[in-house]
DNA sequence: GCCTTATGTTCAC
DNA sequence: TGAACCTAAGGCT
């Protein structure tokens, strides 16, 4: 149940699992097993991320034997999209004997590591040209601030972000515009500089923008380092505030999100909650008015 | 045991 | 806009 951070995360803990060596890879059951035989004792070359979007890269037979399944004048089929979707799950334990619970869609190992991926929305064998174009149709990604192609897309996204007269609240969710952004982020942000979920990108600042991006890159930053979702300031943790640790299944400490009816830790006003866009949008009516 | 919900996306109407 | 899809966990009976 991933926002971006869970799949930069990923990325960089499959890339120090295998990139670079030789990998079993296999379809336990069964949905992508002519995609994991075409893979099976490949080197991994890398995994990557981009938003939501996981890229798994395969390179040649430890032989050298270069492709088996290209067939004449098609480009071989050698990564795999996965998107883990709103239930999926990737998971990487110690390889051991014993059998893994469940139903395991795709499944690696070099012999010491074992990832494990369970209900995916996608996971599918493309070309590096089909690679591009699902990154060619993705937004800005706050977890790539290095990337000068990210830069740029992201130079394109504000001047369309600050046009729309969409709501903030329905175009952070856009992942042609946000790439990794979802429901928690949107509404977490929302909250950290107080803007109303209905503001329209038209009545933004442009230094408003520029914040609010600040803010997604720090706080998704975090999410990767920590492996969840924390987004209060330090005066407003459980510690500081005497309260008790939040229990729920996402693990973090927030502001808004899945708090309806509690009291803002900052101006203690009921937390509100609506459907926008199809999911549940939360928001402080004191903070964010 | 059954029902609801979930950090998501696509497709049909 | 609503349904469908993929799976697991928690709340309910």
């Amino acid at each position: 149940m991933p926002e971006g951070h869970v799949l930069h995360y990923l990325a960089r803990d499959l890339n120090a699992a295998f990139a670079g060596k030789p990998v079993q890879v296999s379809s336990p059951q069964g949905v992508f097993a002519a995609g994991a035989r075409a893979l099976d004792g490949r080197r991994f070359s890398r995994a990557e991320a981009w938003g939501k979007h996981l890229f798994l890269l395969f390179g040649a037979t430890p032989d050298g034997s270069t492709d088996g399944t290209a067939s004449a004048g098609q480009p071989p089929a050698r990564i795999v999209h996965i998107h883990l979707g709103l239930i999926g799950k990737l998971g990487l334990q110690p390889h051991t004997e014993s059998l893994l619970p469940g139903k395991v869609r795709l499944q690696l190992s070099d012999g010491h590591t074992l990832a494990h991926l369970h209900g995916p929305q996608w996971c599918r064998l493309i070309t590096d040209a089909e690679m591009d174009h699902a990154i060619a149709r993705l937004g800005a990604d706050p977890l790539r601030p290095e990337d000068p192609f990210n830069q740029e897309k992201l130079n394109t996204v504000k001047t369309k972000v600050l046009r729309s007269r969409r709501s903030l609240a329905s175009q952070l969710m856009d992942q042609k515009l946000f790439a990794g952004v979802g429901n928690i982020y949107r509404a977490e942000v929302l909250f950290r500089l107080g803007l109303n979920p209905d503001t329209t990108g038209k009545g933004l600042a442009s230094e408003t923008f520029d914040l609010m991006w600040q803010d997604l890159v720090e706080l998704m930053q975090r999410g990767v380092a920590a492996g969840r979702i924390d987004t209060v300031h330090p005066e407003h943790t459980p510690e500081a505030m005497g309260r008790s640790p939040r229990k729920d299944d996402h693990g973090g400490e927030v502001y808004v999100y899945r708090r309806a009816g509690q009291p803002c830790h900052v101006c203690a006003t009921q937390i509100s909650a609506r459907v926008m866009e199809g999911r549940n949008l939360f928001w402080c009516p004191g903070c964010q008015a």
